[in-house]
DNA sequence: TATTTGACCAAGA
DNA sequence: ATCTTGGCCAAAT
């Protein structure tokens, strides 16, 4: 049975998700401002959410000044995964965004 | 329908 | 640099 989409807005952040590279990552901000909007929160709420865990990366989603931000797991998962991508991530848990932001245009 | 919630963000003290 | 405050928006209750 195809995927039922409760909700536009939530759909269109995954669409978005998915499109981002492997060992690169994403902020919150980005994704809202790529859908014309400033939902940064609400875009936080989807991921929580997350209907689509495994097909869906949403340990790529960071916050905008470089902290890890959550995850529904753990954030000490979150730091696992993105570092098994590649993607360096010092004792303050924190990323460098001038290397692993991914941009949608 | 109204209120609450949240994996956020920017600016101010 | 850290902490607080207010604002922001969609989804869930």
């Amino acid at each position: 049975m195809a995927i039922k989409y409760k909700t536009k807005f939530n759909e269109r952040c995954y669409s978005l998700l998915v499109k981002v590279p492997k060992g690169k990552v994403t902020t919150y901000k980005e994704i809202a401002k790529k859908l014309n909007s400033k939902a940064y929160r609400a875009v936080g709420n989807a991921m929580n959410k997350n209907p689509y865990a495994p097909r869906v990366p949403c340990h790529r989603v960071v916050n905008s000044n470089g902290e890890i931000g959550g995850f529904a797991s753990g954030v000490k998962k979150k730091i696992e995964m993105l570092r098994k991508e590649g993607v360096d991530i010092s004792k303050k848990n924190k990323i460098d965004l001038k290397k692993y932001l991914y941009k949608f245009n």
